[in-house]
DNA sequence: CCAGAAATTGGGAGCGCTCCCAATTATTAC
DNA sequence: GTAATAATTGGGAGCGCTCCCAATTTCTGG
């Protein structure tokens, strides 16, 4: 393979170059049946020492297909630049791509503005296969503009309105109900919770689950053990600061990033963990490991859950759009140090 | 506007509606002169009302113009995932395409495997106009690959090998350079330095700046000061504890990320920040104002930074590409409480 | 060895756009 | 009013590919 190729390669070319017509190139290169052996080797032979490869504009004018998708970030999803899922996730998405041979497109949408010029380049013919959007919060009209378009949408997280969009979304409501109830198992008494960014579907699952795992152990909801978050470090440590005179001994943070804040301001408060407050975080980011103590938290599989909504989208896109695809993954609980589990023994 | 656009409009039926032909629509389209004011205006309105949008890949095939860009992510920028200054990167990158109205393309490469399933993507023709690459480390051959296609190309970071390609980076040596002249003014006697991963532009810069502020002040180099580290949390953590032994009464970390991990093992060790060990972190990540003690550190633009490096690398699309542009940025020391600028008062 | 079927190959049309140039219309000067 | 020029407008060609169908070649069986 000679490293310069000729910027200029068409397959008119390759067709005379290995002696066969555009149209037996055009059958190699998509490895469609009906061309000889040596025919096809020839070709390929060819097509190996000039470089070449179709040009991609023209096989999406006439296939209408750009082998694209585009992953949108609404603006809503404030925590981006400060939560390490969003990297994971990218990961993950990034690598189903790769596998599938799909470019991703990121359409990271910060203003209001933004959306405007965005939304277009999104909808724009000849440019996506699909879209992936971030669930976004309540009132966000992001996806219903989207789910408009006549583009394959999938939601990565649970979508808030429309319920004939395809979806991925991990278990919020049994991952918060696994670690709660966790913290009532190990004898906690007053177990408080720190919610993530209101209006989310994220958050209000996952309190939820929080509410759901004291009920179904008969305890009655404080709502002075409730208070919201917004999924980051500095929004865990105001809370937890809030949460303080409720004296909770323990905490549910709907997120690693908050758990770590709100053990931060227990620090503060001259407060041992997990002897006079422990904790439960939800993600297992990596800083959930490097805390002090090790956060305990609900491990949801994030760069798995990318792939996935990478695989369901192309399974849309190629496969057809009905019935609607809805995944819902497991999480797991990974006990450390910060909920105490050692303590009793 | 109706929302609800035919989804196969196309220039020629645009024309019928209004009662023109293809080439005064496409004028129209494209804001050149020659049109009759009452013609725009009509054909304006039959636009608007359809929602048409001209289809990309026919446009990019005859005018081999995609107004996309790649950015592409090296195998060897490992700690994409766990650094937050890629999120920030990426978050000025998204802003400067979007002002620019081109669309971001993310090729995140993880594996070899990846390499080789990316960089045919990268080059394909058709898809992209330009590409920002991410400096990655020595033997990483990514860039010189990607400086061989026919494509701009702005390095996002010091390049390692060629002095021929455009790039932007922040002034590294400058900016470390101050970090420690900082501990030196402050009395520090025994400065170390954790340095990044090795092999990499940023990494041997900042350690280039350490020594030059050491030898500015006569002070002498101790190899024993100085540990690698790799970026991360965790890499600063056992770089620290390596340190230890030297008994460093200062730090500086080539990234904050470093400094908190190197914070943390100073703690396990039973010493107090900044009385026992002083620290200096480089980047001003947010986490560096929420750590314990806030974190005093070099600050560089990162979204300002991708925002610029966008916009030369569209430079070079639109204006050519000769001679290489090159950008240095400047940094700026932020003072906190780590590096205990306050005890001597 | 030849008709008929099957496999292979080639070329035209067309995807939706931009660019160029020719045709038409409007404007100006005399 | 007419010739000259300038401003508009329209249509053909072509970007590089895929798809379809017709033409050619190869392979059967009797």
């Amino acid at each position: 393979m000679s490293s310069f190729a000729d910027p200029n390669l068409t397959l008119e070319e390759i067709a005379r170059l290995s002696g066969v017509s555009r149209s037996t190139v055009s059958r190699v290169i998509n490895q469609q049946p009906n061309v000889s052996d040596d025919v096809r080797q020839r070709v390929q032979a060819v097509i190996e020492d000039t470089g070449y490869q179709p040009n991609l504009a023209a096989q999406t004018l006439v296939s209408k297909r750009s082998w694209m998708i585009g992953l949108v970030l609404p603006r809503s999803v404030s925590s981006f630049f400060t939560d390490p899922y969003f990297p994971r996730l990218l990961q993950g998405i990034a690598q189903g791509c790769n596998q599938h041979d799909y470019t991703l497109g990121l359409f990271l949408v910060g203003t209001k503005e933004d959306e405007e010029k965005v939304l277009p380049r999104v909808s724009r013919k000849g440019m996506l296969d699909g879209v992936l959007i971030q669930s976004g919060q309540i009132g966000d009209q992001l996806i219903d503009r989207l789910v408009n378009l006549d583009l394959p949408v999938v939601v990565v997280g649970s979508p808030l309105h429309s319920d004939e969009v395809s979806f991925i979304d991990v278990d919020n409501i049994s991952g918060a109900y696994n670690a709660v109830s966790h913290l009532i198992r190990l004898g906690y008494q007053r177990i408080g919770t720190i919610t993530g960014l209101p209006g989310g579907a994220a958050t209000s699952d996952r309190l939820e689950g929080y509410e759901k795992a004291l009920i179904a152990r008969g305890r009655n909801l404080d709502q002075s053990l409730i208070v919201e978050g917004d999924f980051t470090e500095a929004g865990g440590y105001y809370a937890m600061q809030q949460l303080l005179p409720a004296k909770p001994d323990a905490v549910f943070a709907a997120s690693d990033l908050m758990a770590i804040g709100g053990m931060r301001a227990v620090r503060e408060a001259g407060l041992k963990i997990p002897q006079d407050v422990a904790f439960v975080g939800f993600d297992d980011v990596s800083v959930a490991r490097y805390a002090n103590p090790q956060l305990t938290t609900i491990r949801q599989p994030i760069a798995q859950f990318g792939t996935n909504a990478v695989e369901i989208l192309i399974d849309l896109i190629e496969n057809g759009i009905k019935p609607a695809r809805r995944i819902i993954m497991e999480t797991e609980l990974i006990i450390r140090d910060s909920c105490g589990a050692s303590r009793r023994n």
